[in-house]
DNA sequence: TGTATTGACCATCTTTGACTATTATATAGC
DNA sequence: GCTATATAATAGTCAAAGATGGTCAATACA
């Protein structure tokens, strides 16, 4: 079932295979894909937000531009503590599992460690109040995250 | 008479037999049967639940689906059931780390699988007073649970 | 009495459109 | 020429409508 929003995130990022940055007409694409100029705004917003890994620049007006640009982390070496800092002691469902999809496409965590990390933090599994679920979420994500960076480290041991 | 839930049960089974995962409209397969759409929930929660060996994963909204993953019993029937049970609505961190030791013995889990698990359910991460540290465990540790076999179905699937 | 069925109400995700904001370019006034 | 203003060409925001699936309690049926 290939949700019109689904195949613009599709079309993006084969766009982006080749280059870490692209740039697009906004129109232009909601053109091609016969939908309304917002539709573009919501793919970038649910799926290329920072926590994605992604950051927007864009401009209005004659010869406007929406740019899509992938964080570089390579070598980052405070890759975990951003992410935990961002977490902080409270966090939504969706925010987590923007971070859980950025860490796989960065092939720091497999698809299937992805899903249990979902599955961990999902409002099923956490259930309690709604205030109080955010915390306990940040609590069990920041702990898997530095469980995640650990296993990439043990990784690297093993491949030694 | 075969009732509509029989009637149900048999369609989905017979499609089914091709591929061990299928994907639905829940409203189609309503329609199909000129039934409530609820009427599929109910067949699926009571012939196609973890206990008879099925996963159901689903989606709202515009493109929504549910999904039906068999999940090939090898070696003991109802594996995952037993798990579930035996983690009921409350557990400590030692049972639910010696369950995490079993699945990693029998491969059904990896290293880095099993360590992403035991940050979820650690002490740590569920800061909360005793009394219910063990029943949100028990929540958390039964959602990873299902995905970790949901994994297995996935990866199954990859090998094809 | 236990299972099946329905319907009302809820939750989530997507799509659209009206209205707004910004920028480049053309035009007018000096 | 230079500046001010209008116009056109973009993109952004937000709330409403549309499209699904979920839950639960009341009711019907076997």
């Amino acid at each position: 079932m290939a949700q019109l929003s689904d195949s613009i995130e599709q079309f993006i990022k084969e766009l982006m295979q080749q280059d870490a940055h692209i740039e697009l007409r906004r129109n232009e694409l909601a053109q091609h894909f016969g939908c309304a100029p917002s539709q573009i705004n919501y793919v970038l917003a649910t799926r290329f937000s920072v926590d994605h890994g992604y950051i927007i620049e864009s401009r209005r007006g004659g010869g406007g531009y929406v740019r899509i640009v992938r964080m570089q982390t390579r070598g980052e070496p405070n890759f975990l503590e951003t992410l935990l800092n961002r977490v902080g002691n409270s966090v939504d469902e969706e925010t987590a599992c923007a971070i859980i999809s950025n860490l796989f496409e960065r092939k720091m965590i497999t698809r299937s460690e992805a899903g249990l990390m979902r599955a961990a933090v999902s409002r099923n599994a956490l259930a309690l109040p709604i205030s109080a679920k955010d915390v306990l979420r940040a609590a069990v994500f920041r702990n898997m995250l530095v469980q995640a960076f650990k296993n990439l480290e043990e990784e690297k041991r093993d491949d030694v």
